[in-house]
DNA sequence: TAAATATTTAACTATGTGGTTAAACCTATT
DNA sequence: AATAGGTTTAACCACATAGTTAAATATTTA
């Protein structure tokens, strides 16, 4: 599955279009639920310059992943970096993924596939920069540990609370609000997000871990 | 998407088979991601036998799925109501679910592409389901708010993390493994959660939204 | 401008896949 | 045992889909 990466640096017009679209529709369908000519037809262009210009479905769905879910790493450092204590920097933390996900729309379908998926399709680069942003989580949380501010928590729980509460608001409150049958109580509670997704997971999951 | 139900009480062995395999290859390759063939070949029976005894792939998947996802909102109730207090009736409620989840692992990636795609494959029957389950929590969040001792919160929010924590958690745990470059700290850690994953969530989430 | 190179295209191929059919094979009833 | 109804099966079909090819068309280079 490890295929050959596209320099995205000099990418050209057909190429851009082309994993915009495949970005699309890998979001929407999944990988095997996407068709090569429903991309190239997305982006305008024939399938063999599709191929020409990125390679096969797989090279492509690499491309478009590692696009997706690759860049984020460098920018949570970032951002943790830039405050002083363990909770504003948790808070940093989840304030970035969560304005991340919100740049980024495709993210969220092709995260949770590939979760479900157990990643089997995911290339190394990616499940690198997966694990670095891991390795943020756990420093901020041992931090705020010794300095007597967190409690003891399971690290890879705590990212499962929140990637999970942005990745399934996100992807479920359309869904939800679709169905008829949902209480209106419900629907309406939600409309009134105190502040941004983001603020809210913080406070919750801040509460949840503070001493 | 709205197909036939088969009749689950009165299943001949055939069937059962059939059901059980397809369970598990949808979980395993979503719906897109898995062959008719391949369900038939798990089951060994001929494919024609299948489309005799269920139905078509459409029709598989929804019984799939009910069986998978549609069983909960009854137990759910149940576990619910023999709870007193608010804080008792939410720790009831995060046990059957993980508990549940514990039950039938194929609920998890099911749940999880079925959440991905938009609910796009989702039959009515199910979908009323999982509404009569976020009923069942807004009426613990809503009475914990009268008696004082929730904070007011987002009812879908909470909704999705509890999802979120014990889905991404489950499917995420073996990914993490597999991969070599994941700091050790975090495995090791990880490696002795304090009771059943149901226990700490409950804490987590008890801890996010009580006063 | 002309040759060489890069890019796009329509048409094609091979294979995979969902679904069907008609015959063979059980199983129970008389 | 003979018959009828239910069940399974091998073989088959039509269509969809990933990937290719060779020619046509831009684009660059000399």
């Amino acid at each position: 599955m490890i295929k050959q990466q596209v320099n995205i640096e000099k990418l050209n017009k057909t190429a851009e279009k082309i994993l915009t679209a495949a970005r699309k529709t890998f979001a929407e369908y999944g990988y095997s639920g996407t068709h090569v000519d429903e991309i190239a037809q997305r982006a305008g262009v024939n399938k063999a310059s599709l191929y020409y210009q990125i390679g096969d479905k797989d090279t492509l769905y690499a491309n478009v992943i590692h696009q997706v879910l690759g860049n984020i790493a460098q920018g949570i450092a970032q951002a943790v970096a830039r405050a002083d204590t363990p909770e504003e920097k948790l808070k940093a933390y989840i304030l970035f993924i969560a304005d991340a996900v919100d740049k980024n729309p495709e993210m969220p379908p092709i995260m949770m596939r590939e979760v479900a998926g157990g990643g089997a399709h995911l290339p190394q680069v990616v499940a690198e920069d997966i694990a670095s942003v891991l390795k943020v989580l756990l420093g901020i949380l041992e931090e705020g540990k010794e300095k007597g501010v967190f409690n003891d928590v399971v690290p890879f729980l705590i990212h499962a609370m929140i990637m999970g509460s942005i990745l399934i608001f996100k992807m479920g409150t359309p869904i939800k609000d679709r169905q008829m049958w949902i209480p209106e109580k419900l629907k309406a509670r939600d409309k009134k997000l105190p502040g941004s997704l983001g603020d809210e997971v913080a406070r919750l999951v801040l509460k949840a871990i503070k001493k």
